[in-house]
DNA sequence: AATGATAATGATAATCATTTTCATTTGTGC
DNA sequence: GCACAAATGAAAATGATTATCATTATCATT
């Protein structure tokens, strides 16, 4: 334990990681590019775009698509879950996705499809906008 | 009935259509374009953008994105429906989705979200792959 | 037919996220 | 200290997509 844990912190995976969480959870390369140069962290962007990718290999982080194509990056926690984005501020509610979860199950073994994994976000306004 | 057909015929909308009908109901602009090309149709890269977005806003085709964030395109039928997507080959089955349905309206209502719209789709690997 | 308003087209250049390249720095074991 | 591998990041390259803008086709009206 104290092993790998001392090891990650001599990377800058961490410190990437870290600010996603500070984040929301939920942001693009960019923007956790930007966010930590605010924050007076040094790094480099493409130590960023590294750092994520490997851990959404190591699969500590999700990976997604906004609407316009950009990745977006998440923790995956344990718990897998949804959100509702507004159109307009970009202001993301999580919501409950229990049965999504079974939905995509259920119709992945109906047409015989294994490593199976989904993606489900509602879009629209929020009530303030 | 002739007379919207004819009027389209005379736009460069049905042309992609047909080639993006004929590539299989999937494809990215750049491919619809090469395609085009190589069969001898004139036709310029900025149309066949143009022309996916119009048809994307007259729900005549459905975006997506392949892993790597490029855009790709497909009729839908008149019904909107979600897909279960090979992550190898790339294959796709058209499913269900009453139950998202009602999940993201339900949901949407609660938080006060107005204008709503929902992405939902399944990614796995195909029973060939 | 000629005219002109309007929309459609496409070559080119601009944008912007992401990747590559490569020189430099840092960490680690000897 | 010393060498060697891995990590870093600045800068250039890539590649999809979008914006510009001059040209061309369409079509109703003279």
């Amino acid at each position: 334990m104290a092993y790998c844990w001392e090891r990650w912190l001599s990377r800058s995976n961490p410190r990437v990681l870290l600010t996603l969480e500070r984040a929301g959870g939920f942001a693009s390369a960019q923007e956790v590019y930007h966010l930590m140069q605010r924050e007076g962290q040094s790094i480099g962007l493409t130590t960023v775009y590294r750092a994520l990718q490997s851990l959404v290999k190591e699969k500590i982080v999700d990976i997604m698509r906004r609407e316009d194509g950009e990745a977006i990056y998440r923790l995956c926690g344990d718990t897998h879950h949804h959100h509702i984005v507004c159109k307009s501020c970009g202001d993301t509610v999580e919501i409950e996705g229990g049965v999504v979860e079974k939905w995509a199950k259920s119709l992945a073994a109906e047409h015989g499809y294994r490593d199976v994994g989904h993606s489900a976000e509602i879009f629209g306004l929020c009530p303030k906008c």
